[in-house]
RNA sequence: GGGGUUGUAGCUCAGCAGGAUAGAGCAACGGAUUCCUAAUCCGUUUGUCGGGGGUUCGACUCCCCCCAGCCCCA
């Protein structure tokens, strides 16, 4: 993007000039000016050095302007009221450059990479024990749109999906299938195509079943045992129900373009011994000590209380190993996180997993020796963990252990990407029988929410529904489609069109709707800019801009077509705004605004009946870069192109 | 008790490495000519930017205090 290179340029010159003049260090940068006719470029600087000059900072501009004049790109620089410096690149000798370098016609899988930088994503990270809900969406969707995000940026990324397969939650199934259903495992496969749905429900009575009588915890205690030392029927059983889960959680993730390259289990973290190599990692570096006395006394604590994060913290140390041996959460996690930054000079075996319609495989931890040929995992440079909110506290943990065994650099490239949860609307609650004053919080243990599926089946009949009013004559499978792409798009962009922080309050009639700020509309001002194209053609007008037309301009270009161009060339720094702020939120609204911008274009500066060859031209060549801009766009946020709406 | 986060139009939310007139969508009302598809566009209406101090030429944006909601730790 050539504006960003003119911005730094003037930066750079802007500086060197100040400290000529003045004879000291000055903070220069580019902001965007309010409105095209002030300008591309302004600068804020002579303000700021107003003060310290005590002079008008009109006057610094002015002079600032002079110091810029000539510089390549740039038309004229004007100081404007009450000080800013204004700068209006050259309109000609920026399309000049624009149409030369060429606009992509393939390419957007976005999967070039720059040596050394790999990243790795974890997201989704459902339990393996019933099916994924709306709150599972928002953090893959969150995820992806991360992935995709990096790469753009020149990462490799590797996605990760971890399954906790011998947690508490895959047990309380079991217990459910040996006392509650009682049925074989085989015969409920058989009889429920949605496992996951099934589960799901027997999830919830479980919990019932513990709720009417506590002694039957002992149920879970004992399931979890047996799991653990590979006693049946739980362990066979569970080693029956994780993997089913996690294949309905991938078919419905594919649903919505979401996909992983690995999935590590935590069967094997502990068969593998993460944590003991972790853990003796942190004895050699004096991270961890064994508490004498205190109510601590007898475990292996985390001394966090010389870290400024936790410094006002009751009790500051972390236990990581408890009294009777057993080792925590956390602990776990941060030998898990030292894998990924391949600290513990171990690596896992590995077993294709699931094979999607293209051929790419998932790929799951091992047992030794693996099977097939696995790329090389793990041995990130910066590890992004997409967890919700509540989780801050631990996650800050890991990455101030990593700093403490002193890994700096790792722990400063251990991210959390925290974001807040989904509730349920009052209005949806009550409707789902859960109502209470306000939104309330979803529950699997209560068996209330929204499950992704329906929600997803729910989108696709109201798009089938709006295709059918205006393709009736469509072939069946086209329309499926359509709907597909077309649910697929509002659901995306309906989880991001929310700031990270935001908690959503679920409403069915909000992300229903296909009008306004949605992913229809986003699909639409796109699948209209092809239309016109395609009409372009059928009238035998050109549709590509022929090599150096746009040299020879014989008007200066519009104001509104320029401001149009030059949101289109901010695509590359919004992507890097939505990575530095961590917030792909700010990415989704950047493509609204540019359609936003399309379909006033597309309102004031029709393309078919325009008989001037060269204005003909400019607007045809504002409609591909368009094309272009959206196309990237809709690639790394996930979108559906869909052909026609 | 400590920490975090949110508070902007009737509703749902953008905006905030300080900057030039506070924006969208929804909702309401009214429009869009033989015009590249009306899932679109145009217009009208509404704001103590939670409250109070402070820093600054300039604060929705930064700092402090307070209030309210939510979350985490204890």
């Amino acid at each position: 993007m050539w504006k960003d290179d003119i911005a730094r340029g003037l930066e750079q010159r802007l500086k060197a000039w100040a400290q000529g003049a003045f004879g000291f260090d000055v903070a220069v940068f580019a902001a965007s000016t309010p409105s095209v006719d002030k300008g591309d470029l302004a600068f804020s600087f002579p303000l700021k050095l107003a003060g310290r000059l005590k002079r008008p900072p009109m006057e610094i501009a002015a002079e600032a302007a002079a110091a810029v004049e000539g510089h390549p790109g740039v038309a004229r620089a004007v100081p404007a009221p009450p000080g800013f410096l204004n700068v209006y690149l050259d309109r000609k000798d920026y399309l000049h450059h624009l149409a030369s370098s060429g606009l992509r016609t393939t390419g957007y899988e976005l999967r070039a990479t720059a040596p050394g930088r790999k990243a790795i994503v974890e997201h989704t990270n459902i339990n393996p024990n019933k099916a994924a809900h709306i709150g599972h969406l928002r953090n893959a969707v969150l995820g992806d749109a991360l992935v995709r995000l990096l790469r753009r940026q020149g990462f490799t990324v590797e996605a990760q999906n971890y399954i906790d397969n011998t947690g508490v939650q895959v047990a309380d199934v079991v217990v459910g299938l040996l006392h509650l259903d009682k049925r074989p495992w085989a015969e409920i496969v058989a009889a429920h195509p949605k496992l996951d749905f099934f589960t799901w429900d027997l999830y919830a009575r479980t919990a019932g079943f513990y709720e009417e009588d506590k002694s039957r915890l002992d149920l879970r205690q004992k399931t979890l045992k047996h799991i653990e030392e590979a006693i049946d029927p739980e362990a066979t059983l569970a080693a029956a129900v994780a993997p089913a889960m996690v294949r309905c959680h991938l078919a419905t993730m594919e649903r919505l373009g979401i996909r992983y390259d690995l999935l590590p289990k935590e069967s094997e973290v502990l068969s593998y011994k993460l944590w003991e190599k972790a853990f003796a990692l942190l004895k050699e570096r004096g991270a961890v000590t064994l508490a004498t006395e205190g109510k601590t006394a007898g475990c292996w604590v985390l001394a966090l209380k010389d870290s400024p994060a936790f410094k006002k913290m009751q009790d500051p140390d972390k236990i990581l190993v408890r009294s009777n041996g057993t080792v925590t959460y956390t602990g776990k996690d941060i030998a898990y996180q030292m894998w990924k930054f391949g600290l513990l000079g171990t690596d896992f075996a590995y077993r294709s997993f699931h094979r999607y319609a293209d051929g790419t495989i998932v790929w799951e931890t091992a047992p030794p020796p693996g099977e097939g040929e696995a790329p090389p995992f793990g041995g990130a440079s910066v590890v992004y963990n997409v967890i919700d909110v509540r989780q801050s506290y631990l996650q800050e943990v890991v990455k101030e252990a990593l700093a403490i065994c002193g890994f700096r650099d790792q722990s400063a490239a251990s991210v959390h990407f925290a974001y807040e949860m989904v509730s349920l609307s009052e209005k949806l609650a009550q409707a789902l029988g859960a109502g209470g004053g306000g939104a309330v919080a979803m529950s699997g243990r209560k068996g209330i929410g929204v499950k992704a599926d329906d929600l997803l089946d729910a989108l696709e009949a109201a798009a089938g529904k709006e295709v059918e009013s205006r393709h009736a004559d469509l072939p069946e499978s086209d329309k499926k489609t359509l709907a597909r792409e077309i649910a697929g798009g509002a659901l995306k962009f309906f989880m991001l069109k929310f700031g990270k922080e935001k908690v959503i309050a679920f409403d069915m009639d909000e992300a229903l709707n296909f009008e306004g700020d949605s992913g229809p509309y986003l699909q639409y001002s796109l699948v209209r800019a092809f239309a016109i194209l395609r009409k372009l053609g059928e009238a035998g007008r050109e549709t590509a801009v022929p090599p150096g037309a746009l040299e020879t301009l014989p008007f200066p270009v519009p104001d509104d077509l320029w401001g149009f161009l030059m949101k289109l060339e901010d695509l590359d720094s919004q992507v890097a705004k939505a990575i530095t702020g961590l917030d792909p939120s700010t990415f989704a609204y950047y493509l609204l605004d540019i359609a936003t911008a399309f379909h006033a274009f597309y309102h004031h500066h029709p393309l078919l009946p325009e008989k001037d060859e060269a204005l003909y031209r400019l607007r045809l060549f504002c409609l591909l870069k368009f094309i272009d801009t959206m196309r990237a766009g809709f690639a790394l946020l996930g979108l559906p192109v869909p052909e026609r709406m």
